[in-house]
RNA sequence: CGCGGAGUAGAGCAGUCCGGUAGCUCGUCGGGCUCAUAACCCGGAGGUCGUAGGUUCAAAUCCUGCCUCCGCAA
């Protein structure tokens, strides 16, 4: 059970290590896009190339994916982001009960979106959790945790093609373990556990009354999606690569101090961030230097 | 038919309302200045103005269809 493409990827894996896979479930078809098409999600486009049976039923909680769950009889469930929870009359009923692939270090940011607050966070290391499911949200026993480093420039598109490859690793590994007997059960430490919440397009408003770090933090954290932005003349303004700079001004956070062939230098709540790659609302992403040649954004301008 | 913005030189933009010689910043090429330079000065190359029609003596500009890109909403 998955939906996006860090759950195909460890669909993938699991298919090329022979493994039998009774059915596939994921979300429903949603519109995307401009033209609100009709969009199937990753897994399901994986599945069915891969000449698998996918099942998207809008609720698990009807009775009817227990039934099919029932007819397909699996031994395990093997759940990734798939964004539901699963009620307790499924976790219960395959023979090895359901195991959860989570991209982060349990019980640290538990919930949707792991992988980009560990960033937004200023965190210096995550990971995957492999996990026996139960009724709470990302609260099992813990089976696999491996650790992985975050590079300080690095984006959340990156840490998540990272997280892909290392979640499918985790995955075989667990279901390895699992079937061997040798898996170890570890109870999640209640008294330390974080929640990284949904992603929306507000998570990624800059507050440059922050220090540059979290700002640096916050764009690379929502890079691609949803992208950090602020407020510039009224318009939208995405910035999309930063750089923290030890510059400090005794200007308000937001305030341009430069701008011109050493980039735009924007002062925060303490040093500042020169912005290297920004898109404006209705243009495309560009480089702060083309950006310059056809704008005006002189020193002292304010962006909120 | 959800709302809106945009396609003009290699890049980013102006010009469009009010039709009449294609403009700015950067890059690029050549020359100059300099101990030197990504700095400064001079000069050059480079554009069927997204596409197909229409109106007109004349269309980047006005009208219509189409293609592509982007922001919002979802």
């Amino acid at each position: 059970m998955g939906t996006p493409d860090f759950a195909a990827e460890c669909l993938r894996a699991l298919c090329e290590s022979g493994r039998e896979i009774a059915g596939v479930f994921s979300q429903p078809d949603k519109p995307k896009g401009r033209k609100q098409v009709l969009t199937a999600p990753p897994v399901k486009e994986l599945a069915q190339s891969l000449g698998l049976s996918v099942y998207q039923p809008k609720s698990l909680r009807d009775g009817e994916a227990l039934k099919i769950i029932e007819d397909l009889n699996p031994d395990i469930i093997v759940v990734v982001a798939y964004g539901r929870i699963l009620p307790k009359e499924l976790l219960s009923f395959p023979k090895y009960g359901c195991i959860n692939i989570h991209a982060s270090l349990l019980p640290h940011l538990r919930g949707a979106a792991p992988i980009n607050f560990a960033i937004i966070g200023g965190d210096k290391t995550t990971g995957i959790t492999s996990m026996y499911m139960d009724e709470g949200l990302d609260t099992g026993d813990m089976l696999i945790r491996r650790e992985t480093d975050i590079g300080p420039d690095m984006t959340a598109g990156e840490l998540f093609s990272k997280l892909s490859k290392m979640g499918a690793e985790v995955l075989l590994e667990t279901l390895d373990a699992i079937e061997a007997g040798t898996a170890v059960r570890t109870p999640q430490d209640e008294s330390k556990a974080t929640y990284a919440p949904v992603m929306t397009k507000e998570t990624g408003r800059i507050d440059f009354s922050l220090p540059a770090q979290r700002v640096h933090d916050l764009v690379r954290g929502t890079d691609p999606w949803p992208g950090a932005y602020c407020i510039w003349e009224d318009k939208t303004l995405k910035i999309c690569k930063t750089k923290v700079r030890d510059t400090n001004s005794d200007k308000d956070g937001g305030t341009v101090l430069s701008s011109g062939k050493n980039g735009i230098v924007v002062s925060c709540g303490s040093g500042a961030v020169e912005i290297m790659e920004l898109q404006l609302q209705g243009k495309k992403r560009m480089t702060a230097r083309d950006f310059l040649n056809g704008n005006k954004l002189a020193a002292g301008t304010k962006l909120i």
